[in-house]
DNA sequence: TGGCTGTTTGACAACGTTGTCATATTTAAC
DNA sequence: GTTAAATATGACAACGTTGTCAAACAGCCA
């Protein structure tokens, strides 16, 4: 195998300095074209690749996007963890995972320290973290590029992407009611989750424009878990038993509703259509397979963390309009 | 916040020369106790941390840690990753994951690829990677430090973390049968998964050691998704309804048995038991939550991270026993 | 043409470690 | 005690980039 190449060779090779390679290397100015352009092809040709720890010796950067998340979804986390891998991977940046557990006390200094000991150029916050105050603030205070996922309040000069909520919220429900159903109910998530707040809102104004006296929709306590899907079915079949359609804030507990009815006799979605949210590989994978709302997760973090490299790059953030739109997956439990 | 301090910084502190306190930092042989809990001290009181980029660069190590996956299972990965993280958080490493996909063509010019653009100091393997040949000697080939998890045969000079996948399909399948049951079945995974096999040998082994005729036990195909547990199912209906009790190779397909005989209007366990294995969070939510056998794969993966570390530090590879012991997790499925 | 911009280029010193190798110091052996 | 061997220590040059700053060049105007 041949020994590692370095800049030098590549100066030698093209006839140009190495800080001349070094500037077309780094999108830098004032280069002119041919030379730009020379030093490329010279550089493909041979192979070369930059030496990821001189650069950050060097420059004083690290090349380090984080993923900070404290969420049990490992469905959901994969699929961020996927995609801001791919754009690293492409850009030449690592890309990390870290988790804070926001329950312990010691989060905040839990997240001091990681600081403290390692260099990162970026930082990507999943939801709960999003809306996290003290974390928001300890990472603008170090000036660290930033990027929420669906934040319950968005972050000036901080990249924000997110979906409409409560938009999906009625879209769903909409469809339920379209498809007949007059007798509803909303299981909701943890209300440390601002998300599953602003869906039963959207739940909410559906019923309204269909004129669906408030009575007729009733919202439930859960928290994300497959067991409080469980849970909700039962308080239901006290409470409601008229109930025809349930939207749950996410797809855990709309499979704990489903497994709940089949136990309790009930067909799904004949006697009750179940919806969900997130459009998880389990909703997908049920029997009946689970209708849910589908956010474009990928696309969100892709540009998010395009987002993040470009401003730890250029050292300001770019603002813009990073609102994505969500689409309604049929399936079985609620056709 | 102070400035970055540096290895100049705690020598001319402590009264050595940096190359002491090099030394120190790297447990390196050669230095006088007093003199190594001297630096030690200075360093913890001011609070110095090395500079991984300066280290890289000069000892040409990387510091990564590579998990190289191909599995749908964002469970069972994410418990490796989590693990892995731990042990390289604590030691100064990068924990990186990277998905390769046997399926397609071209796996092993990716592989060829990222290891000529990243540097990488170790490398753990997953099942199914875990036995590929062909990663295998590429891997060899580089001498880079590698761990497999759970191998079909393990290789020599590599370090092997792994369960007795046969010994624990017997000891589930014995549990049933000392529960009363003498129809059984065996649904498998995919068979390039070599440990569905020996799990199925130990399901057969019992059967012999109780003296239960070969027809008694019955072997069904699957793929590990739960889609093949619903089918699994149906064919059981259809071949042998006289089943009283199913291990399935993975827990999502017990998942899927069950869901398909609740539909069927069956009661799990009354009218059938089920079994899985892997012990996943969704086996443990499901209701009726699913009797499974779990793998201490924290403990495999600490082990097998610390010895790719211990690996690449020393240059060379520790040999050991590393079978780790399994344990059924008995809940309502197959109680 | 000369002078005044602005753009392009390169020499050289960082960056914070570790590797090498020569030198000092201790220990062990007689 | 002496001497040889083993152990500890440090000076200094890497490692492969980027930052700084001065020099060279090009374009423009009078």
């Amino acid at each position: 195998m041949a020994q590692r190449l370095t800049i030098q060779d590549i100066a030698a090779q093209a006839g140009v300095s190495i800080k001349t390679v070094s500037r077309v290397f780094n999108n830098a100015p004032n280069v002119r074209p041919e030379k730009r352009d020379l030093v490329l092809k010279v550089a493909q040709e041979l192979g070369y690749r930059p030496n990821i720890s001189a650069r950050q010796l060097a420059s004083n950067r690290s090349f380090v996007i984080v993923h900070l998340s404290d969420n049990p979804n490992t469905d959901y986390l994969s699929r961020i963890y996927e995609s801001m891998r791919g754009v690293c991977m492409q850009r030449g940046y690592y890309a990390v995972a870290e988790q804070l557990e926001l329950r312990e006390d010691s989060y905040l200094d839990a997240l001091l320290d990681y600081l403290a000991r390692f260099e990162v150029d970026g930082i990507l916050l999943s939801p709960p973290i999003s809306d996290d105050k003290a974390v928001i603030a300890e990472i603008r205070k170090r000036d660290i590029a930033c990027a929420l996922i669906s934040p319950g309040t968005q972050q000036d000069e901080m990249i924000n992407v997110y979906i409409d909520d409560a938009e999906a919220g009625r879209a769903i429900t909409d469809y339920m009611i379209a498809r007949g159903h007059k007798n509803l109910a909303f299981v909701s998530g943890l209300d440390t989750h601002t998300a599953s707040m602003r869906r039963e809102a959207g739940f909410r104004a559906a019923l309204e424009n269909h004129n669906l006296p408030k009575a007729k929709g009733v919202k439930l306590r859960g928290d994300f878990s497959m067991q409080s899907g469980f849970e909700a079915f039962a308080e239901l079949q006290k409470t409601k038993p008229e109930t025809t359609a349930i939207f749950a804030a996410n797809d855990e507990m709309a499979i704990g509703i489903i497994i709940a009815a089949l136990q309790a006799g009930k067909k799904v979605p004949e006697d009750l259509a179940v919806a969900g949210f997130d459009d998880s590989q389990f909703a997908r994978a049920m029997w009946p397979s689970v209708t849910s709302l589908a956010q474009p997760i990928a696309e969100m973090v892709d540009l998010a963390t395009e987002k993040l490299i470009a401003w730890s790059e250029t050292g300001r953030s770019e603002q813009g309009e990073n609102l994505f739109p969500t689409r309604i997956r049929i399936r079985h439990s609620c056709p």
